[in-house]
RNA sequence: GCCGGGGUGGCGGAACUGGCAGACGCUCAGGACUUAAAAUCCUGUGGCCUUCGGGCCGUGCGGGUUCGAUUCCCGCCCCCGGCACCA
C-alpha cells in the first residue's frame, strides 16, 4: 500500500484543475449564486501562515457551496497601491512596480500551493490603469454630484521628512520614520462626502444581522451620532467689538466647511453671536461661562487685534501644545479668560468667555458652553478659575448643593432655577427648550456626527492619480471621461522627500486645460488605496469590462458577497468605505444594492509565542515550510481544526503534526478498503438486511452527515466540523477492527492483511460510510480527497459527486441513554428505546436498582421527564 | 470613562432552545507489534476520597430563579479588543 505522500498528490490535483479550469464561473440564471469572498491581499512579500488562514475558511465555504450546488464566485486579487511599495523602493533602489509585481507573483505562487479553489482568471490588481481607470471614473462621477469636493485642511507634518504623513504613520505623535514629532499644515485636500450617507449608514447597521456585533457597535460609535442643539449666544462686553464682530460671525464657525451635514446656518439677527453644541440644552440655565476652542475663528480674529499681547500670548502657549497629546487629552486642562461677555439667550445675564484647550474645533461648533454643575469638564474647570457653580437638575431623592458638591452630576432629575421650565423632567425640558429655541431664533435641535468627510488626497507617488487639472482661467476643471485613465508616469528616482512625487515630474504636470485649451496644471496628489479597495468585491464581478467599472447585470447576479472574511482591522475604515462606496453605486443607478456583504466574518490572527506574526519579531512561520514537510492539506486542517474561525490561534508544530497523522490514518483506512468497496454492483445499505454493528455504523455515518453539514453551513464552525469527522474515523477503525477480516494496513507489507469481505451488507454500510468521509472532508483537505475519490472507482471530481445527503430517521439512535437525577445529583444511566413513552420511561427510572437505593427511606415527590432526554426526581 | 467580547482539565477547545460538563485534538502514561527503536493499533488521562460498588467537589467570585444553571437574573473581580476631553 502506498504510504500518504501529499506532495505528489497535491501537484497532480492542483495542475489538473488549473488545466480544466475548475473554478472559473459564467453566470447562470438556471443555478442558485454564491459569491464568496476574502479580503484581497496587500503584495508585501510573502504570504504567512497568518495570511493564509482567512483564505483556507474562505476556501471550504466555497468548496462546500460548490458541492451543495451553487455556482460559486470565488475570486482573488491584489490591493496593490500603497506605501510599502514606495519604502521599499528608496530602500533597495527599486520601482514600486517591479517590488510590487515581484510579490504578487510569489504570492500568487504560495497561495495556488494550498490549493485554494480561486477563479484566477478574474484576478485583479489595483495598480494597473485597467482598474485604477476606475477609480478615477468613479471620482468624476462623485464629482458631478457634489460628493467629491476640495477645500483647505490641516495633515500631519513631519518637519524633518518634510512630507505629510498619515494618520496611521502618526505614532504616539511622532513620525513613524524618523521619530520626530509631528506638526500640522493646511493644505488643499480632496474629500469625499461620506457624511452625506452618515444617517442610512448608521441606521442601516440594524439590517446587517449576519456581521458580528462588535464590529457593528464600533461602526456605530465611529459614525457617532450624537442629537442635541445649537444655542446663540449674543455676543456683549466691550463695544468695539461688535463692528468687528459682524462680519466675523457671518462667516464664523468652524464646520461651515465641513461638509453639508455640518453646515451652520446663518445667524438670522444682525448681532454677532457665538453658536454652541450641546446635548444637554436643559442645562443652559447653569451654563456660567462659555468656552471656545483655540482655534475658532473668533478667537483668530480678536488675537489679532490691537493691544491683544497678552491675549496672544495665552494662545499661541495653548497653540504650541502637542496637538496630539491635547487630542488624547493628556495635557492639563487649561484656559484664559478673553474679557468678553455673552448673553445667555434664557438667563438673558452675561456670562464671561474663555478660551479652554480641551475645546476640540473639529466637533461641533468649536464653542461650548460650561455647565459646571452638570459636567465634569466644566466642574473641574469652575474650579481652577473659580467660576460659579449652578445646580438646575436635581436628580430623584437627593438634595444637591454647590457647597457640597466635590464632582458634577451628569445625568437625569427635575429642573430648578430654571425660570418657566423648573418642575420639569429633564428630557421634556430638553424638547420644549430645543422647540422654544427655534421658536425665537436663537437655536435649533440638530444631530452632530462623529464621522468626517473621508479625505482622500495623498502626496503620494504609488496610488491612483486624481483626474482633475488646474488652469489659470477656468480653474479646476476634471478631466474628460474619455481621456482616462490618467495614467501613472514611471517614476525614476525615490529620495522620499519633499511633496508629491508626481509634482516633480513636468512631462506629467504640465498640460492642456480640457475646456480651454491653455495651459494647465495637473493635481499631483494620489488617492487613499481605501479608494481602491471600496469597491473590488463589484469589479470581480466584471474584471475585465473596458467600457464601465463593471456590467449592472452581472453584478445584479453575483451581488450582494454572500459571505465575506477577513481581519477585524478592517471593521471600521474598509468596512464603512465599502458600505459608502455601494451606496454611491447605487446612486449611480449601478446597482439596487445597499449593503455589499450580507454575511461577515472576522477571523482570528495566528500567534506565535503569543506575539502577531512578522519579520521584525522573527516569529514567521512560512507557509510553504509547512507544505513541504506535512503537505497543504495537513496545514489547512490543522489552523481551521485548532480554534473557531474568529478566534485568535497559537501555532503549534505539534497540532500540525497531529493533524497530519490524522489525515495519514484516513489515507489507510480509504486506501486498505478501496479494493474492497471500489467496485461495481454494491447494493446501498438500504437494500439489505444489517446486522446490529452495521446499524451502529450507518447511523454514525447519518448523524455525522447532519452534524458536519450544520456546522458548515449555515454556521461556520469548522473546527467542529472536524471533530465530527474525527469520530466517524474513529468508529470506522473500530468498526474494522472488530471485524475479522478487515484489519487495516499499516504499511505496504500489509495490504494483505486485509482480507476479502463476505458479508454484503457489511460492504455496503461501508461504502456509504467512508464515500460521505471522503466528500465531507474535501473542502478541508481536497487534494487527498480527490486521490481518494478516484481510488474508489471515481472517475469525475468529487465536486461532480455531490455533497452526501442523511436520513433524519437513521440518523437518530434506535436506543438512547437517559440520565436519572434525583435531587439534581445523577445516580443512574438507562439504556432504553428511542421511542419510549414517559409512561414508562417513568416506570424504569422508578424501579431501577441504583434508584431505589437512592430512594431509600424518602418520598418521591416529583418526577420531571425533560423532552424525553433525562428524568429528575425529586424527593425528601 | 463609554462600548463590545471573554474567563471551562496540564494545553487548544466542545456542550444546539436551561437537561449526562470536558466531545475532538495535543500532551503524558500503559499495553500490543518489533531483536530494538520509530511509526502504527489499543487502553487510560479534571481534582480529592474509595471497602473498586461507588462517593464528594468542580465551568472567575458571591447571591438568586429552577426539579435541574457553563447557559437565565442581580452584584462583584479579572483578561482581551475598540473608541476616547465628542460638549
Amino acid at each position: 500500500m502506498p504510504d500518504y505522500k501529499p506532495q505528489t498528490i497535491e501537484k497532480k490535483w492542483q495542475e489538473r484543475w488549473r488545466d480544466s479550469r475548475a473554478f472559473e464561473v459564467a453566470e447562470d440564471p438556471s443555478k442558485q449564486k454564491f459569491y464568496c469572498l476574502e479580503m484581497f491581499a496587500y503584495p508585501s512579500g510573502h504570504a504567512h501562515v497568518g495570511h493564509v488562514r482567512n483564505y483556507m475558511i474562505g476556501d471550504v465555504v466555497a468548496r462546500m457551496k460548490r458541492m451543495r450546488g451553487f455556482n460559486v464566485l470565488h475570486p482573488f486579487g491584489w490591493d496593490a497601491f500603497g506605501l510599502p511599495a514606495e519604502n521599499a523602493a528608496i530602500k533597495n533602489r527599486t520601482h514600486p512596480e517591479t517590488w510590487t509585481l515581484e510579490n504578487i507573483a510569489h504570492m500568487k505562487g504560495q497561495l495556488q500551493r494550498l490549493g485554494i479553489s480561486y477563479a484566477w482568471e478574474r484576478e485583479i490588481a489595483t495598480c494597473l490603469p485597467e482598474y485604477y481607470h476606475w477609480n478615477q471614473w468613479v471620482f468624476l462621477k462623485m464629482l458631478e454630484r457634489d460628493l467629491a469636493y476640495r477645500r483647505r485642511s490641516t495633515v500631519n507634518w513631519c518637519p524633518s521628512c518634510n512630507t505629510v504623513l498619515a494618520n496611521e504613520q502618526v505614532i504616539d505623535g511622532a513620525c513613524w520614520r524618523c521619530g520626530t514629532t509631528v506638526t500640522t499644515r493646511e493644505l488643499e485636500q480632496w474629500f469625499f462626502r461620506i457624511t452625506h450617507y452618515a444617517d442610512e449608514l448608521l441606521d442601516a447597521t440594524d439590517t446587517l444581522t449576519d456581521w458580528p456585533e462588535k464590529v457593528l457597535t464600533m461602526q456605530q460609535n465611529w459614525i457617532g451620532r450624537s442629537e442635541g442643539a445649537r444655542v446663540r449666544f449674543a455676543l456683549g462686553g466691550p463695544e468695539q467689538l461688535l463692528a468687528s464682530g459682524s462680519r466675523l460671525l457671518a462667516e464664523s464657525g468652524p464646520t461651515a466647511a465641513e461638509g453639508k451635514t455640518n453646515q451652520q446656518p446663518a445667524a438670522n439677527s444682525q448681532q454677532p453671536t457665538i453658536e454652541v453644541f450641546t446635548t444637554r440644552i436643559d442645562t443652559i440655565y447653569g451654563a456660567n461661562f462659555l468656552m471656545l476652542s483655540p482655534e475658532h475663528p473668533v478667537v483668530q480674529e480678536w488675537s489679532r487685534e490691537a493691544g491683544a499681547d497678552e491675549f496672544r500670548r495665552n494662545l499661541q502657549r495653548f497653540q504650541a501644545q502637542d496637538r496630539n497629546a491635547r487630542m488624547i487629552g493628556e495635557i492639563e486642562k487649561e484656559g484664559f479668560d478673553t474679557s468678553r461677555t455673552a448673553i445667555n439667550p434664557f438667563t438673558g445675564r452675561p456670562v464671561p468667555i474663555w478660551v479652554a484647550n480641551f475645546v476640540l474645533i473639529e466637533y461641533g461648533t468649536g464653542a461650548v458652553m460650561g455647565v459646571p454643575g452638570h459636567d465634569q469638564r466644566d466642574f473641574e474647570f469652575a474650579k481652577k478659575y473659580n467660576l460659579p457653580i449652578t445646580i438646575v437638575v436635581q436628580p430623584e431623592g437627593e438634595k444637591l448643593t454647590v457647597e457640597t458638591m466635590t464632582e458634577a452630576k451628569p445625568g437625569a432629575g427635575k429642573l430648578v432655577e430654571s425660570g418657566e421650565y423648573n418642575g420639569l423632567d429633564w428630557e421634556e425640558a430638553n424638547h420644549k427648550m430645543t422647540v422654544d429655541a427655534e421658536a425665537r431664533g436663537i437655536g435649533e435641535g440638530t444631530v452632530q456626527y462623529r464621522l468626517k468627510d473621508w479625505g482622500i488626497s495623498r502626496q503620494r507617488y504609488w496610488g491612483t492619480p486624481i483626474p482633475v487639472v488646474y488652469c489659470e482661467s477656468c480653474g479646476m476643471v476634471p478631466v474628460p471621461a474619455d481621456d482616462l485613465p490618467v495614467m501613472l508616469p514611471k517614476i525614476a528616482e525615490f529620495s522620499g522627500r519633499g511633496d508629491s512625487p508626481l509634482a516633480q515630474i513636468p512631462e506629467f504636470v504640465n498640460t492642456t486645460c480640457p475646456k480651454c485649451g491653455k495651459p494647465a496644471r495637473r493635481e499631483t496628489d494620489t488617492m487613499d488605496t481605501f479608494v481602491d479597495s471600496s469597491w473590488y468585491f463589484f469589479r470581480f464581478c466584471d474584471p475585465h469590462n473596458s467600457e464601465l467599472p463593471f456590467d449592472p447585470e452581472k453584478v445584479t447576479y453575483w451581488g450582494p458577497v454572500d459571505f465575506y472574511s477577513g481581519g477585524v482591522e478592517h471593521a471600521i475604515l474598509h468596512l464603512i468605505y465599502s458600505r459608502f462606496f455601494t451606496r454611491v453605486f447605487r446612486d449611480l443607478g449601478m446597482t439596487t444594492l445597499s449593503e455589499p456583504f450580507t454575511r461577515l466574518l472576522t477571523q482570528g490572527m495566528v500567534l506565535k509565542n503569543g506575539q502577531v506574526m512578522s519579520k521584525s519579531k522573527g516569529n514567521v512561520v512560512d507557509p510553504d515550510d509547512m507544505i513541504q514537510k506535512y503537505g497543504a492539506d495537513a496545514l489547512r486542517l490543522y489552523v481551521m481544526f485548532v480554534a473557531p474561525p474568529e478566534k485568535e490561534i497559537e501555532w503549534t508544530d505539534a497540532g500540525l503534526e497531529g493533524s497530519w497523522r490524522f489525515l495519514a490514518r484516513v489515507w489507510r483506512l480509504v486506501d486498505s478498503l478501496a479494493d474492497t468497496i471500489g467496485g461495481e454492483g454494491i447494493p446501498t445499505p438500504a437494500e439489505v438486511e444489517l446486522n446490529d454493528a452495521e446499524r451502529a455504523l450507518r447511523r454514525k455515518t447519518h448523524d455525522t452527515i447532519r452534524r458536519v453539514t450544520l456546522d458548515l453551513d449555515p454556521r461556520v464552525h469548522l473546527n467542529t466540523a472536524i471533530s465530527g469527522l474525527m469520530e466517524l474515523v474513529n468508529e470506522l477503525y473500530a468498526f474494522c477492527n472488530n471485524s475479522d477480516c478487515l484489519r487495516i494496513g499499516q504499511t505496504a507489507s500489509d495490504a494483505a492483511s486485509v482480507g476479502v469481505v463476505e458479508r454484503a451488507a457489511t460492504v455496503a454500510v461501508l461504502k456509504e460510510s467512508v464515500e460521505a468521509l471522503v466528500k465531507m472532508i474535501s473542502p478541508f483537505t481536497p487534494h487527498m480527497a480527490e486521490e481518494l475519490w478516484e481510488k474508489l472507482g471515481h472517475s469525475s471530481g468529487i465536486v461532480a459527486a455531490g455533497w452526501p445527503a442523511f436520513d433524519e430517521a437513521v440518523a437518530k439512535a434506535e436506543e438512547v441513554v437517559i440520565p436519572v437525577q434525583i435531587n439534581g445529583k445523577l445516580r443512574a444511566r438507562l439504556t432504553v428505546p428511542a421511542d419510549i413513552s414517559e409512561e414508562q420511561l417513568r416506570q424504569i427510572a422508578l424501579s431501577d436498582p441504583a434508584v431505589v437505593k437512592h430512594l431509600e427511606g424518602k418520598t418521591v415527590r416529583k418526577v420531571v421527564i425533560a423532552n424525553g432526554r433525562l428524568v429528575s426526581i425529586v424527593a425528601g
